[in-house]
DNA sequence: CTGAAAGCGCTTACAG
DNA sequence: CTGAAAGCGCTTACAG
């Protein structure tokens, strides 16, 4: 775990396994006419050296990794934004998709693409709905590759660079405007406990509830996962309630999907029986039947703000904070409307 | 347009522009101890040489570049299977979006993107939604690079390596599905009559219909583009027919939304009022309400394909065939049903 | 199977 | 500003 050596050279390779340049040479080009036992020993020197070959001409464009939790309308958000800005900066972006990265972190030892990364000449690093464990941060630190994270798992970290967005706020504002449209019986269905935007949204709707000094009535927050399946059985759950609610604030747009879903299968009509607030809006939001009503989260931007971050802190600079949050705004269409005086009433 | 010269070296560069090797060298690197007529003579003979320096270290991950006519949940499919591929085949991919390169063709000379790409040192690039000029396809063989392109524009051609689905029998099935719901005023929204994959999905509708002995009715059928905005109102041309269709074929999923969408602001449900059958299978689809019934196509699938072609392709394989067509397969889930019997008397 | 030697493509310190 | 010369990091044909 040295710092901060040259890089080696096959010379120096050679030297260190006992054998000529040209030797060395072979093996690292996999030729035939090499003893097992040699090629062994110089295969064992490359690997500890981390030899990765003369520099490659500076005047390449710069490329950046940009590494998924999974593929989804969300992820996709993002990529768009890093491409279009990757665009004007004249940088390459690779993606790669790794459904594990935003599993629960076992082991003391990095993961084995941070390992493949600090080989492969990359600029710096995105990692979007990613946890990293200590040992990976500071094997990217060892491979002196600049990291920013896109909405990471965990609270954000001194040490880590990062780009959010408003959660709280959104979650406030989503249970207002409910509020607004004459709703008292609002439930909460939420993503996991575990992740930290979801908190923050969270929070937001009880402080947008307890302020309107409104109860928050038994069996009314279910926190599930993200997907649209949790959505699914979560809306079912709400709608079975005894007294349902008017209303249903999701923790994200395909959570919303899946009650509108639920409703539906119910006989039930968004927005005239139910209304459905959304988070995120993706794609998902603006296509769906009715329009989903929706607080906004930037993806586009963060994904612009991630690459331009990236690229400054890879070059050296300082940047200003670690953390930074953009703005969510709650786009109005058409899953939220009035609450009937029926259910006003008999929310009383 | 030389079709096969060895890759120029720095010293060829220097005869030619009548300079030293050195000097040569220092124009590369942008020395500021050059003359400027100096420079701009050499970097005049750099540009016409295409010169792109010593070949990358062969030993380094190969790279393949995906690009994208624009982002969206079909791309984005497309996009995990490649990726996912692209894993097991230890290649990086770097995306790029070009939302102009689904454009009709101008000019006579390659696409910017394609002198880029020639000197980046990919292994391949494979595109999606893409259509290429002549001089684009000569560009990308001088710079020997393969290529492969996934449900292309333009109808597959001999020296273009592609891969789609079968559209025709795609269009045929749902055409079919809702006849055998007992569907006889039955309509088509179309993409683009530009498009090959839309050509042939209007051909299998058509050709269903024909067969069944049906005819179809005025303005029953409407080519626009894949858009959902396309959906909206083409589903509101079709709904305020004076003798409106019972069910409607569209030609992606976007489209489909579009009509369900514009059923629901007239107050019509689906899949009481309206059957909707859609294309594609993304995401949208199982997440839509109701959920759609769909045509798949396996865009993942076509995704991996194309990289492992790709690859075969770069690795001086032949290939079996200039176009692969993978199966479509219809998907049914709640967006179509049997016709009502008061429609199917009305149709009579 | 090994390595001395020639060579390739490039860069750089330096003399003019 | 230019280029001859030395040098770097690597590869390859070939002698042993």
């Amino acid at each position: 775990v040295t710092s901060s050596r040259p890089r080696a050279t096959l010379a120096t390779i050679a030297a260190t396994a006992g054998v000529s340049v040209a030797t060395a040479s072979k093996v690292l080009n996999g030729r035939s006419d090499v003893s097992p036992t040699t090629r062994a020993r110089v295969q064992g020197v490359l690997k500890e050296h981390d030899y990765i070959g003369r520099a490659p001409k500076s005047d390449g464009k710069a490329t950046v990794e940009l590494i998924l939790a999974g593929m989804s309308t969300y992820a996709m958000e993002v990529i768009q934004g890093v491409l279009d800005e990757a665009g004007g900066a004249d940088v390459d972006i690779v993606v790669r998709s790794h459904p594990m990265a935003g599993r629960p972190i076992r082991s003391g030892r990095p993961t084995p693409w941070i390992r493949e990364l600090s080989a492969s000449g990359r600029r710096a690093v995105i990692g979007v709905n990613i946890r990293l464990s200590g040992a990976d941060l500071a094997a990217l630190a060892r491979a002196k590759l600049a990291l920013v994270l896109i909405d990471p798992i965990d609270i954000p970290q001194l040490d880590v660079t990062s780009v959010g967005s408003t959660n709280f706020a959104g979650g406030l504002a989503a249970a207002r405007h409910l509020l607004s449209l004459g709703h008292r019986r609002i439930a909460y269905l939420g993503g996991p406990a575990t992740a930290s935007c979801s908190q923050a949204r969270t929070q937001g709707f009880r402080g947008a509830m307890e302020a309107a000094g409104l109860p928050i009535l038994d069996g009314y927050v279910q926190l599930r996962d993200f997907f649209y399946e949790d959505g699914l059985v979560g809306g079912a759950a709400l709608l079975d309630l005894p007294e349902p609610p008017t209303a249903v604030f999701a923790g994200c747009d395909q959570l919303a999907l899946g009650v509108i879903e639920a409703a539906r299968a119910r006989g039930l009509r968004v927005p005239e029986d139910l209304s459905v607030v959304g988070f995120d809006d993706t794609e998902l939001a603006r296509l769906a039947s009715p329009p989903l009503t929706t607080v906004r989260q930037p993806l586009r931007e963060m994904g612009a703000v991630a690459l331009r971050t990236a690229l400054r802190l890879a070059s050296g600079e300082k940047v200003d904070s670690h953390h930074v949050e953009l703005a969510t705004t709650l786009v109005v269409r058409a899953s939220a409307v009035a609450a009937t005086r029926l259910s006003a009433v008999a929310a009383l």
